[in-house]
DNA sequence: AACATTTTTTTCGACACCCGCAATAAATAA
DNA sequence: TTATTTATTGCGGGTGTCGAAAAAAATGTT
């Protein structure tokens, strides 16, 4: 049922292109835009030329130090930052922040307030995030109606069409359609994304070098999350935002965690699982959200001295392992970011996790299997919302289908 | 870095979308093909003059019992079956099989043959499937030349370019790159395809209806194998086949596998596995395997009371419902079918198998989930090689890139 | 300093493709 | 026999891309 190719999609889809070009290569020539998308000269030309017309892109001529080169010199193209800006909201527990993000992808302003998501009525939730939206909607610095596109970012299981937050480990509430309650307050296209999934897509942007076509990215924090990108596209659940690592059966009637079930892999490498472990508490004890700062004084005494401390890491370990090794039969083996506060004690745990993937079948080569490390989620979340909603708007509202495309060149500069 | 769109793909791409239509859908009209891809009817009326001047199509006037409608009556366009032919192979265990067909689909010549697969040579393993190979291309009824290509399917591991085969349970020789083998020998386009693939691929064509964008298949025998097809199109791993359910890991450390290892999904669900079981041997006792009838008998002794053997098929259905909970974490629910020898025994798994499942986040509507069984995989492994070369030839040899498309057109009826 | 060389970018003419609309074809209903 | 309905084809127009040549903008050379 895939649809016939028409005759203007043609243009819509190489004026993505060159944009997509430029947002990859920073400030690529003409030259190297039609090298790296195949077409001719002629056709850059045209489009770059209708392209800077329009104010999206610009000529920076800012390029001094290529030079040394016989012939003319290339003219970078860049893109345009007043073309259009993006808002990102990122909340997670007990933490809402929000950032404004120029064209070119530079931030323009933030804001951040702590607030308790845990025990706040609905409303309340939904009203102090559509309030901080609106306060840096409201500054005069902006101008408003070049807000082309919010992207709000969560820790849990969001729709697999980005609208609505599910199901979330920082709040009791459940099924709030973020994307259209903000779109409704707003007037401007939003969209509900998955944490993880957003520390993928950041990571793509930072590093196209190691995480490019196959790669994963798991949260360790309070829970255990994943971000996976297949053949270089964002990997999804058919219903839901998917990719639920952490919920894969480790032991099956095993350790409770903290969805209620028994085995989940996060029920053995969850913050609260460590903590619990550590502690000697009972597998079956409630599970506690435990701060940051008492997981690194966890992790110190871990690698003090071998005690249940460095016993619950290792277990962690095994968890992260067994689980990595089921989904790498799934998906062939790939390189792996760790992100989040306990991926600062990722030395305590990866003995383990690499002993427990190599009797898999999917850690064959279990020693190339590489790992990096990033203790901070946030930053990655925000940068992820940041470069989801800015291709949004390179491909949606700069390469719109059939719509008029009166009004959307603006901001020339 | 995806390549621009030129001008001359949009004719390919359009051609390749009309034969497409045609073949999913029998005998539609030019008027059914413009609905359903979206291109004008002048459009569709060009492309398929082309189609049918080469000889690749055929209008079939056949369509008498439409009638009944006022005005023009449709011509149905229909593939015509002398257009070209592909090879099928199929090789598992102790069995090789070919089978030619014509470009409508049909089989037109078959031939079967046991071997020993467990224990020939390289040399003769390789030797025999090209024999058998050979004696159907010089089947006089045959035109070679009209051949466009062959699709092998082994039970195992293929590389994630279906061009070898790298491990199989069907005999201890591993990386034997069939595909360049078939070519070198007949100078025709080959594959070499993963099995459970090729189920997957021949679901979505029997019954498109189930098994459209989200759908999973399971084969139930020797191993436990899986074909997925996520979002419409065959999920591979990124190195190999992918796809591995049989060795995620339901125990660590659990029973021992064919593969070597422990506690894989296989170790206790594999016909051998049951046997295992059943017989209460070790779970350590070393893989054997079992034959058709033994585990038919198996099961038969199962349904007529409780005992051991039953207790064998619960355990089965209790790793295959952690298992599938599992993937469900990750790919969200979707249905499923069940196929293999084991797949008749399905009532005295599936008890178990809900059971377990409903214990998993991957399997929060438990009761919702449906299982279809298919207890014969070899019709189903040959008809998804059969479909997956007839698609090669539509798009690739009948929309080419930018070839000459001298001599494609031929055979006219 | 003038001219040659090199490389990038633009311009121009040609060609291919698709679309919309009108015309034609082929049936049924009145 | 004529009107109606539906399917298919033909034609003119518009648009997009390509290739080749020209123009532009630098460096090297004499």
């Amino acid at each position: 049922m895939s649809v016939g190719i028409r005759h203007d999609d043609l243009r819509r889809r190489n004026r993505a292109m060159v944009i997509s070009a430029v947002r990859r290569a920073g400030q690529p020539s003409r030259t190297e835009i039609a090298a790296t998308t195949g077409l001719s000269h002629s056709t850059i030309s045209a489009i770059s030329a209708d392209l800077i017309q329009e104010g999206i892109l610009t000529e920076s001529k800012a390029s001094e130090p290529t030079a040394l080169k016989r012939g003319r010199p290339q003219i970078g193209l860049a893109l345009n930052p007043e073309a259009a800006a993006v808002l990102t909201v990122v909340l997670s527990l007990n933490f809402l922040s929000v950032a404004v993000i120029d064209y070119a992808g530079q931030v323009v302003a933030e804001e951040q307030q702590r607030l308790d998501t845990l025990v706040m009525p609905r409303d309340d939730l939904i009203g102090e995030c559509v309030a901080i939206v609106r306060r840096r909607l409201q500054d005069p610095d902006l101008d408003v109606s070049s807000v082309a596109r919010l992207a709000m970012g969560i820790q849990g299981i969001t729709d697999s069409h980005a609208r609505a937050m599910l199901w979330s480990p920082i709040t009791p509430l459940t099924d709030i359609p973020f994307a259209d309650i903000l779109e409704q307050e707003f007037g401007i296209p939003a969209t509900m994304e998955n944490d993880c999934n957003m520390m993928a897509v950041a990571l793509q942007w930072r590093d196209p070098e190691r995480y490019r076509d196959d790669f994963i990215a798991i949260l360790l924090s309070h829970g255990i999350g994943m971000g996976l990108v297949l053949k270089g596209a964002l990997f999804t659940g058919t219903h839901s935002s998917g990719g639920e690592f952490g919920h894969m059966i480790h032991r099956p009637g095993g350790a409770l965690c903290r969805c209620g079930r028994r085995g989940c892999v996060e029920a053995y490498a969850g913050n609260y699982a460590i903590w619990r472990s550590a502690m000697k508490m009972s597998e079956d004890a409630e599970p506690v959200d435990v701060g940051d700062a008492d997981m690194r004084a966890l992790a110190a005494k871990a690698r003090e001295k071998d005690g249940p401390e460095r016993e619950a890491y290792r277990r962690a370990g095994e968890a992260l392992g067994f689980g990595l090794g089921s989904l790498f039969a799934l998906i062939d083996p790939a390189p792996v970011a760790m992100v989040g506060v306990s991926a600062a004690a990722f030395d305590l745990i990866e003995p383990a996790l690499r002993a427990a993937i190599a009797q898999t079948a999917g850690g064959q080569h279990s020693e190339s299997i590489s790992f990096d490390t990033e203790p901070n989620e946030l930053p990655l979340i925000r940068e992820g919302c940041a470069m989801r909603a800015l291709t949004f708007v390179d491909q949606e509202i700069f390469a719109p289908g059939m719509q008029a495309r009166a009004g959307s060149g603006k901001n020339v500069a």
